[in-house]
DNA sequence: ATCGCGGCTGAGT
DNA sequence: CACTCAGCCGCGA
């Protein structure tokens, strides 16, 4: 565990419902510029339900990926928070990113 | 400690 | 506009 991990997971866990960010963004708050590195802690995250990776998408606003390939559930959870997410792709996607840092 | 892959992104072809 | 290549951090073998 690096203290990397620990602000991703604090970031996320900070994401009210309805909202979404992403992986640059939060490698961003990291000081870091590998937003893979991210999609790795949320992959083997500790805390699944308190780490709602399904509100993290990649930057061209696809969900990008999930558990393996099984993206129905991510959809049916965005929905469930107020998101449309029409071909794995997020409705208003600009409109519902949360910037953890004013941009 | 090293190599390789991963839920990525940006620039180039 | 679609695909490819390279960069980088974290984790597993």
């Amino acid at each position: 565990m690096t203290e990397n991990a620990l602000t991703v997971y604090n970031l996320i866990k900070e994401i009210p419902k309805g909202k979404i960010t992403t992986y640059k963004i939060i490698a961003n708050k990291l000081g870091i510029k590998s937003f893979r590195a991210v999609g790795q802690i949320l992959k083997r995250n500790p805390d699944a339900p308190a780490t709602p990776c399904h509100r993290v998408v990649k930057t061209s606003g696809e969900l990008g990926g999930y558990a393996g390939k099984n993206f129905q559930d991510k959809i049916l959870i965005l929905k469930t928070e107020g998101i449309e997410v029409i071909n794995n792709k997020i409705k208003n996607f600009s409109d519902k990113i949360h910037y953890f840092n004013e941009r």
